[in-house]
DNA sequence: TGTACATCAGTGAACGCGCGTTCACTGATGTAC
DNA sequence: TGTACATCAGTGAACGCGCGTTCACTGATGTAC
């Protein structure tokens, strides 16, 4: 991606990149500058020109590291998952590790989950928002597919199913950062996010789910939690 | 709450209110300043720091001012809500008003949107985040009180409710201001709101809205909308 | 009712700060002979 | 293999900007006699 030999410092642009995406994570866009990432590094401010064409692009870049981040958190979750048989419970499995990475993501790095957000205004095509292209919308739309194939959500149930799933736990996740659920305790916040995924889950389907199928689910989520962070 | 007697300016603290939610619903949170503020308002920097301690009071107080604003809209569409004789239809008209003035607002005013959940960092007791002491939430809470009193909500079914329920709204608002959804016509929205709607219901519910409820109640709110604004 | 005085809302100048960005430059690297 | 040179990554100084905040002040208002 970038000229890897030994120049002066050898590879400036990713050192900046990874210096905006930490003070993204500790303090937000907001802290994303020029000066900020260039003293990090131990540069000039000049030098990040070299690299980038202004504010603006490194902000970007830091947005998109941000979003890659994310989606690497959301995939931890999904590939932990255990094997399981029965194709129903492992399609809710994968959309409930798909909903629990995402607020994970958020809860654990508020920073960088803003920073996913941020739009740039100036930028030529439609400012770079959050868009279905990206991977985190993706393995939620993956989520949905599979529920459908295993004829557990019917094709009428199916449209706009992703914005109610992604509204839900992005709204969460808000919640959390700065809403009054911050102060809550972790587990009551899991109560509410297994309640709202139950919730969910009924609200598409139009079926409520057995009680054993919630809780093979929640193992499945919670064992995954359990193992590997 | 202010000496409304003409000195110099007469209301100045007010004046300079006015000004901050003006600056921050036409360009967000970041663009209340002091100086913008007294410059909005014809008077000197200086000037402001008789009616604010400094630089985050008066950002607090375009927040409050932001979240005043917020309920007023939510208000007006449970207000503008026809009579109707069926509790369970009321009772679910005035959750969808209270839902669609949350969007309406985030939608029509995003710079007041996300100055209401500002949350100042230094401030004395949990940096005044949303509480479920605000107007906002009160009505949500009102809401699915009133579910419950009409009996279409199990009291078991209400535990959590209300997070369930904010998160979705609020989600679905944030991809309105700055995700995918900002690029989508007025009906496809609509259409993913009442999609959304309906989809919580039956998930909080646990039973699923008859189509001639779901259309009545569509009918109470949109009627509203087309009336009033 | 008129005057003297205290109050205090707003002024004007100035401070130090961090920011984005530009300029002419230097000096290490890679390459051609 | 050794030297001359072109390239270009990074330097150092400087700019103009808007910000938050402080200072000594001024002048309009309200009040006491």
């Amino acid at each position: 991606m970038t000229t890897k030999r030994g120049y002066h410092h050898g590879d400036l642009r990713n050192a900046l990149i990874a210096a905006a995406a930490d003070l993204a994570g500790k303090s937000g866009p907001h802290a994303v500058t020029v000066r900020a990432a260039a003293r990090a590094v131990g540069v000039t401010p000049t030098a990040a020109y070299r690299h980038f064409e202004n504010h603006e692009q490194l902000l970007r870049a830091a947005t998109l590291q941000s979003r890659d981040r994310m989606a690497e958190t959301m995939l931890a979750q999904v590939n932990a998952l255990p094997e399981v048989e029965d194709p129903v419970r492992a399609a809710l499995s994968y959309l409930a590790a798909v909903a629990r990475g995402y607020i994970q993501f958020a809860v654990s790095e508020p920073g960088l989950f803003r920073t996913a957000f941020v739009v740039n205004e100036d930028t030529l095509v439609d400012g770079g928002k959050f868009s279905p292209d990206d991977s985190a919308y993706q393995l939620l739309v993956n989520g949905l597919n599979r529920l459908v194939e295993v004829g557990h959500l019917s094709p009428e149930h199916r449209a706009f199913a992703e914005i109610t799933a992604w509204s839900s736990v992005h709204g969460f996740s808000m919640l959390v950062i700065e809403g009054p659920l911050g102060e809550w305790s972790q587990e009551m916040r899991d109560m509410a996010m297994n309640q709202m995924f139950g919730i969910l889950v009924r609200g598409l389907t139009g079926t409520p789910l057995s009680d054993q199928l919630t809780s093979n689910v929640l193992a499945d989520v919670n064992g995954e939690r359990d193992n590997v962070q």
